[in-house]
DNA sequence: CTTGACTCTCTAGACGACTGGAGGGTTTAG
DNA sequence: CTAAACCCTCCAGTCGTCTAGAGAGTCAAG
């Protein structure tokens, strides 16, 4: 019972990732998906992976890297067999960044937790808050 | 033996935080940095924190977090005793993103040694390798 | 008092990452 | 065959984060 996958067309993948069409095209545009072609009528199908390929464009990015970074990423992926030490030392670059941020992450988290702490004790000082600065 | 600190100018923070005089400015105009004030002659003078929160702007940012953002905290840390529970929930959501952010990083080193060591036991097979695509 | 380094404001431009809309082709249900 | 729901390209606009330059004031050294 093997049935041909229907082709995923943009608007199917926009509702399953959550993302507009618009900005799955545009990332189709600077040639971060390699679409599995077009159909006869000219419309972008998609591969099975391309949630994948989103989930992972969108995590990098959340993290603060580019979209040029996440292609570099990408492109590697998808050629997986070119060992060329100047992309492999790029990227233990990136994953030495990646653990510095990690560590920043950690740090920011201290501060941040720091001011809701200093909150505390405030609180627990005044024993009653009321926020006089409600903006929007 | 107590002197008086001299003004810091906009130059010479510049020159101590590796950051253009023009983006000090601009942080100070979309108001991240509450500059202790002006001289006579009309020169942004500022206090010796300011190291401090700049150091704090651009780790938060590099991490994905927007100037606006950034800007909520600095507020709640420099107005430190309002635990307005409205500002105090936003935080402690901030701070939910933030580990979740340090687990998607974990994920990302994850997927990216992922390919470096998918590379290395490229290596290992065809034991030479010679990179196709040098790109700039 | 002049010169040079520094500062100011203001306006405009750049770049990344979208987003909206016009104008038009494709596909499918009735 | 037609209408609705998709899809396409192309072009322009937006938002955030700077960055460049013009024109002008400030300040310390000589």
């Amino acid at each position: 019972m093997l049935t041909e996958a229907p082709p995923k067309l943009i608007g199917a993948v926009a509702k399953k990732s959550g993302l507009p069409v618009k900005t799955i095209r545009y990332y189709d545009e600077i040639g971060l998906l390699k679409t599995a072609g077009r159909t006869e009528g000219g419309y972008r199908v998609f591969a099975g992976d391309v949630f994948t390929r989103l989930g992972f464009i969108r995590r990098a990015q959340s993290l603060g890297l580019t979209l040029a970074e996440v292609k570099e990423f990408l492109e590697v992926h998808d050629q997986g067999d070119l060992p060329c030490s100047h992309i492999q030392v790029k990227l233990e670059e990136k994953l030495i960044e990646i653990e510095e941020k990690i560590q920043q992450l950690q740090l920011l988290r201290q501060e941040l937790s720091g001011l809701l702490t200093g909150w505390q004790s405030t609180v627990a000082k005044t024993d009653e808050a009321i926020c006089p600065i409600i903006e929007s």
